[in-house]
DNA sequence: GGTATTCCTCCTGTATACATTATTTCTGGA
DNA sequence: TCCAGAAATAATGTATACAGGAGGAATACC
């Protein structure tokens, strides 16, 4: 069955469902469907080429994932986010992250844990002091940013918690670096990246110490910064642009 | 169009996802399915007579729901849950709901909605007295204390954070009301509901002056009291089986 | 001209047949 | 007796046909 000529390359391994969820990702995060739009079945079809049992499939993910809400006499449509709500899902994720941090500290983390945080702080370091000589560093932050926070998660030793934050994040603009790069033509941008990464070694040593109530709060100060990004984000359209997911965001135009 | 003789009474009029997922739900909860056990669903199909196409639609959910997980070559099973981690889910449940209510003090209840706090807080009071004397009032109880946790989400205004509190709670043992009954025969029972009955007050109080961080405090605090449930109705089997989802809880044998 | 009603179209819900992949069981050999 | 491999079996993944219902357009009536 698989034709010659493909036009998805390596796509062909994975099934159905997963390539028709993440086009159809795309789709929405690109901003090609207008938010409130009802996304029929059929059209995805003829879209992204599968049939219709695996979009079914996807538009149920995706709505669970809270990209699309479902219409009441059936079907889904995409959803839009005003300025608060995506203020409250940055709250959110810092809250969970935040609960996180705390149990990380309280539990304890194993040596060769604080060790890999120790060495992703190095590295963040390493990241921080490039930024503003060259592009890279900021897709290099970006990465390492993420990885420190999935290890925090992990840190947690709780797979309720690690699942719930994971879905906290599945709104793209509520990622811990979802902001990061919006700033980055910014002369501000490397002062906030200090102020971040200060935070991220504050937070590593609570949880050495074990401090945990010092973890918790420093998490969700932590998860503020990418607040102040959005609102700086907002002022300007090339930012915004920048930020994944943007085209969900629904600018007040008054 | 209700037919005589139904089996199923009012069944009839919902869609077969939704009275598959329901069905399901219930097989689960009730431990007809062992823990780790995979659900197969053409077994599911002549167990629940619908066809496979909404038997998946419900596998889904209630995948999402993590009740049950996915296996990696495909298919669920139903997931077992440690003594840890109903624990986990139930600080998981206490920290988003200190966040609703934090969010509910800084932004401010309006009138109308302390009138309904007040209202309930008034008729669980009215329940808690009667508790001793009558079985009914334990149900009553849970209905209002049930509300009171929902008004509360609300008056957080915030869709992302009233959906995470509602798939936090989606694990059954981590409703609020989940481990009240567990202690109904308990003689502890009735100073266990006065404890939590006070915070319920408190907690409004703390809305009303608008102390946010009180108000969070407080609710972490109350979710604990369905911790220390959980573990006095470990020592019983009677009490675990007043718990609903009890059959998914393992405990420790040794 | 406005409103209500009917009809038509399109969309989702459901069942099922087929394809593909995982798992188990049975057999042969060491 | 245990292990390896192959065949058989059973499960999921996928496509599609059909049924029922929602929503909109057009027409008739007021």
């Amino acid at each position: 069955m698989a034709t010659a000529g493909a036009p998805l390359a390596e796509d062909r391994a994975v099934s159905q469902t997963v390539r028709a969820e993440l086009m159809l990702r795309d789709l929405i995060l690109a901003g090609e469907i207008r938010p409130g739009e009802r996304l029929a079945e059929l059209a995805i079809v003829e879209r992204i080429g599968v049939s219709r049992t695996p979009v079914r499939a996807a538009l149920m993910k995706l709505a669970e994932e809270g990209l699309l809400e479902a219409i009441p006499s059936g079907g889904y449509a995409a959803r839009a986010f005003g300025e608060r709500e995506v203020l409250d899902a940055i709250e959110l994720r810092g809250t969970l992250e935040g609960l996180a941090a705390r149990l990380a500290a309280e539990r304890g983390a194993s040596s060769t844990a604080l060790d890999r945080l120790r060495d992703l702080l190095a590295r963040l370091d390493e990241a921080v002091a490039r930024i503003a000589a060259s592009e890279d560093a900021f897709t290099l932050y970006i990465d390492l940013n993420a990885a420190f926070h999935r290890e925090i998660t992990r840190l947690a030793a709780s797979r309720v918690v690690e699942r719930q934050i994971e879905r906290a994040m599945s709104l793209p603009f509520a990622s811990p670096s979802a902001f990061v790069r919006a700033q980055s033509e910014s002369p501000e941008a490397g002062r906030i990246l200090i102020l971040a990464q200060d935070q991220h070694h504050c937070i590593v040593d609570a949880i050495t110490r074990r401090e945990g109530a010092r973890a918790e709060a420093l998490m969700r100060e932590h998860s503020r910064l990418a607040g102040r990004n959005l609102a700086m984000a907002l002022r300007s359209r090339a930012a915004l642009a920048r930020v994944p997911g943007a085209a969900l965001i629904q600018i007040r135009t008054e």
